[in-house]
DNA sequence: TATTGTGAACCGGTTCACAGCG
DNA sequence: CGCTGTGAACCGGTTCACAATA
């Protein structure tokens, strides 16, 4: 039972999704049965994926929505907050600086970067974009855990590398590219150009024709 | 051979992104044992992915970049222009709207919608922000195939089911909730806040405990 | 009785070794 | 001779059946 299949992480944020909501809608107790039909998985998943982390349920009577969130949640490590920096205050990069959800959320945003002389200074929501020459000592002081990459594809790599040097320990990237960091910095990307690429994969293909099988 | 691998698709996405680099540098031919490298994936599993789609190489002496690259378009659809509407003129979707990279690319922003009579009528880009009661229109006359949806989690669903009413084949997905459409619509999602778990449950632990094993 | 938790069976994707071929 | 293309072996994730238990 060493490591966890990455698609099982995926799955814990959908339950905890779930939930969320089943709390905020009043729902006290929920199943294995109820809780895959609701994020379109199937129960016996639902429970193998849960039984790699301990035993939350109670035979017979299913799950307490409110101990099984606070459980995922601490398994997802979302009951400390994180600080969060931005590199690359681009329109993606401010974008995410005023994205109000953050408020609400386990994540600060706590600083933003950027190479152009003439964006650093600015203010952007309530943060005022700072050069990368202080990124080393920022990320020190203020113990900034996570960054997001929000700069254009051929700054991305040497980015990367200021972030991992500068002690970042995860990176949510949003360049169309292929980051490379060390193993003990992960980076996770979110990719807007890779996702519509793989949906005119899945859509192309004339509507007599059927398009290639879904996966 | 029936149906091709989620994983797959999503590496010729990759393997598309190392040959166009690769083409831009003047690299003429390469090899399943390079491109796999830069893609950090095994040469075997390269030439089982492409295997699944035809013969691209040549035995003995490897690709041709400029080849397989075109072939790899084809296979993802990319060799013809996709009209894309943006369903939600938030930050995101104005973010989204003036993205610059996508007028070099084959996707084409072709309206832009939003229940907000505020937003409504407003230029953004070079669109002009037009109401949701004239989707279905808009969506037939300019031949709309895809769309970005980037409204608010709880208006999420509702937009996914006009959207698909309205005749859309795929939709990029920037909210952060599960959304429901029929089968013959193909739903992608970029999902910001679920990238951020995904995150944190790699990284936390303690620095001396090490954390859960990567996928 | 109802539903969880889990060892075992199954299946599909990855890895591999090598046959095919330029 | 070198590298692709591919059938077979392997492995890990999913599915399943059922034992455990409130």
């Amino acid at each position: 039972m060493s490591s966890i299949p990455a698609a099982t992480v995926g799955r814990l944020v959908t339950y905890l999704r779930v939930l969320t909501d089943m709390e905020q809608s009043g729902v006290r107790a929920t199943s294995s049965d109820e809780l895959g039909a609701v994020a379109h998985v199937s129960a016996f998943q639902v429970r193998k994926d849960l039984a790699y982390f301990g035993r939350f349920g109670t035979r017979g009577a299913g799950y307490t929505v409110a101990t099984l969130r606070r459980e995922l949640r601490r398994i997802l490590g979302l009951t400390r907050p994180w600080h969060v920096a931005i590199m690359g205050m681009g329109r993606l990069g401010q974008a995410l600086a005023d994205y109000p959800n953050f408020d609400r959320s386990e994540f600060r945003l706590e600083a933003a970067f950027d190479v152009d002389p003439a964006v650093v200074g600015r203010r952007i929501g309530d943060l005022t974009v700072e050069p990368v020459s202080v990124l080393p000592s920022v990320v020190a002081e203020r113990d900034i855990d996570l960054a997001f990459l929000t700069v254009p594809a051929g700054a991305a790599q040497a980015a990367t590398d200021a972030l991992v040097a500068a002690g970042i320990r995860g990176i949510l990237s949003f360049a169309p590219v292929l980051v490379t960091a060390p193993d003990h910095v992960r980076v996770e990307p979110v990719d807007l150009s890779a996702g519509l690429q793989r949906l005119t994969y899945y859509v192309h293909g004339t509507p007599d024709t059927p398009s290639p099988s879904p996966g």
